[in-house]
DNA sequence: TAAATAAGGATATCCTTTGTCCTTGATAGG
DNA sequence: CCTATCAAGGACAAAGGATATCCTTATTTA
């Protein structure tokens, strides 16, 4: 069970969108290109994020994307939602339904106790990442990224933000 | 992002070895009947259970599985980790590599701060499922399953229990 | 008008999961 | 000792999901 590998490339671009200036885009080229990843299959995770209305995008040149709301109002758990899906990561395919001891009319209405067990952890998994903002990786970064490449890369993204 | 189908099956059959007496051991054969599963692929998430050392085995007529340690030392991690494996369920494929504003001598030596909140997400699920028993299983099935089939389910059990 | 862009459909490839079949070596019971 | 039964595991196939590419369409900006 691993996560897709678009959900890295998403929180990438969330954190750089999250650097542009006001109404100004990036596009799925310039993004593609700064992090080394194939433009057409990372433009599948950023649909995913407009989809998911935590996006704004714009055609035609100096067309992109940019963030919905403020990095301080987008959290860990919508950017890996929107690209994951909000399915459960433990499906219960009810296999007690075959147990041979089972009376014809046994109808169990609710989950079994195995399912709730691995639905709280899931949702302990997400209230985790619920609690992480956009704009808390943000603040990590700015103190860990090199100065210089933090300076370097904020201009490389200028350049090509239209 | 799911997880196995064999992970459900491994907590029911634990669920089902935890009721076995002191000393007899339950087949393959008959846990697959009883949970109307393919008998060869259950094989497999059992011997994920062997090799992690969960459980015992014995060889032979009136062989077959039997729990290495009490239910109540046996967490749902252990169970869930011996069949889905201990991978974290983000990888990061340091996409901060491919960077173009970075310098060629650049190296990171730390995983990013990406990494480092998906990880801690992570560890939130294990702690959640390394927090409860097999034993808080068996106490709520217990409760919970109509008295009947428990006790039915029971003697299924036991009349193949070598 | 022309170039650039997001959106998304179609398709191909790879890998994981799921499932089956068979062999091997060990063991209990007769 | 003999035989049926068992766990272990290797080989292999089918199905589905993840990854990746290519192309079309509608829209917008310069
Ligand atoms: S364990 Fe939960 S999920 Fe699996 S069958 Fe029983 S009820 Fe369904
Ligand atoms: S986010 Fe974390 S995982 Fe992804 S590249 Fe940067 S460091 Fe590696």
């Amino acid at each position: 069970m691993i996560l897709k590998s678009q959900v890295e490339w998403a929180l990438h671009c969330c954190a750089i969108l999250a650097g542009l200036p006001d109404g100004r885009y990036l596009s799925t080229k310039a993004l593609a290109e700064f992090h080394g990843l194939p433009k057409e299959y990372l433009s599948k995770a950023l649909q995913g994020l407009s989809q998911a209305g935590l996006v704004d995008t714009s055609l035609g040149p100096s067309g992109g994307y940019r963030l919905a709301k403020p990095p301080a109002e987008l959290t860990f758990l919508e950017i890996v939602e929107a690209v994951e899906g909000r399915q459960r990561t433990f499906v219960c395919t009810n296999i007690r339904a075959n147990n041979p001891c089972r009376p014809k009319d046994h109808c169990e209405s609710s989950p079994c106790a195995v399912a709730r067990i691995m639905w709280e952890a899931d949702e302990a998994w997400r209230a985790k990442l619920r609690g992480v903002k956009l704009s808390d990786l943000v603040g990590i970064l700015s103190q860990e990224v090199a100065p210089e490449l933090w300076k370097s890369s904020f201009e490389w993204v200028l350049e090509r933000a239209g």
